[in-house]
DNA sequence: CTCCCGATAT
DNA sequence: ATATCAGGAG
């Protein structure tokens, strides 16, 4: 366990650390489910699609099918139903199907613990892979969905825009125990405040520490 | 880089 | 009408 050296993180990350602990203390996934194998799905489907409507589409999915097997079985018009309303439908379906079948020929029918293994998975990378990482086995990453890249680069804690540099540049001024909240917390920041349409700039709590272009008065 | 693609807010 | 939503594959 590598610890972060305090002179690289900057008094100006800190506080914006700090301030969105104190404002979200308690994070986690909002992704509803019941197994590890249900949020790898879960959270394949909440690709540009809000995890509202990814919650509105699963409990009928699992339902009718809750086991990798069952997803390998099922013909491909009948899941891509299942999951229309949460958009890329066919990409979708063809890649949980695959990704199924990966997890029974390839790893006993469970969901894999370490990050070299799940982006294997057809459909799964860095950013769902870490997901289910921190929230199934409480193992640290960094993820980098549209909101924590969008927030990262207005505050300035990356000039990056590819994903997986910002992914290495929030490693490198979070302390690792951290890294999955702090992903979590910048989301939860996201929606309610540093929206990408019309962010809420005069009633955000980050406000003095925010030199974006994208800042409203 | 492009493509996939429905639901929702503005 | 258009941008955006817990992205990933070819």
């Amino acid at each position: 366990m590598k610890s972060i050296k305090p002179d690289k993180q900057d008094a100006r990350t800190r506080e914006i650390r700090m301030i969105l602990n104190a404002r979200y203390p308690d994070v986690k996934t909002q992704l509803d489910y019941k197994s590890p194998f249900q949020l790898l799905v879960a959270t394949i489907l909440s690709a540009q699609c809000t995890d509202r409507q990814v919650n509105a589409t699963t409990p009928k999915l699992f339902e009718k099918l809750n086991t990798p097997e069952a997803f390998v079985d099922v013909p491909n018009e009948t899941l891509e139903a299942l999951i229309r309303s949460t958009g890329f439908y066919k990409n979708k379906s063809r890649h949980i199907k695959n990704c199924a079948a990966a997890l029974v020929e390839r790893f006993g029918g469970q969901v894999p613990a370490s990050l070299d293994d799940l982006v294997t998975l057809p459909g799964v990378g860095r950013k769902t892979a870490n997901v289910v990482l921190g929230a199934v086995f409480g193992i640290p990453g960094i993820v980098v969905d549209t909101h924590v890249a969008r927030i990262s680069r207005r505050l300035d804690l990356t000039r990056h825009t590819d994903p997986v540099k910002i992914e290495f540049d929030l490693m490198a001024v979070i302390p690792e125990t951290e890294w999955n909240d702090f992903s979590l917390r910048l989301i939860y920041f996201g929606r309610l405040f540093c929206k990408a349409r019309k962010p809420e700039c005069p009633d955000c709590f980050l406000n003095h520490l925010c030199y974006s272009e994208d800042k409203r008065t």
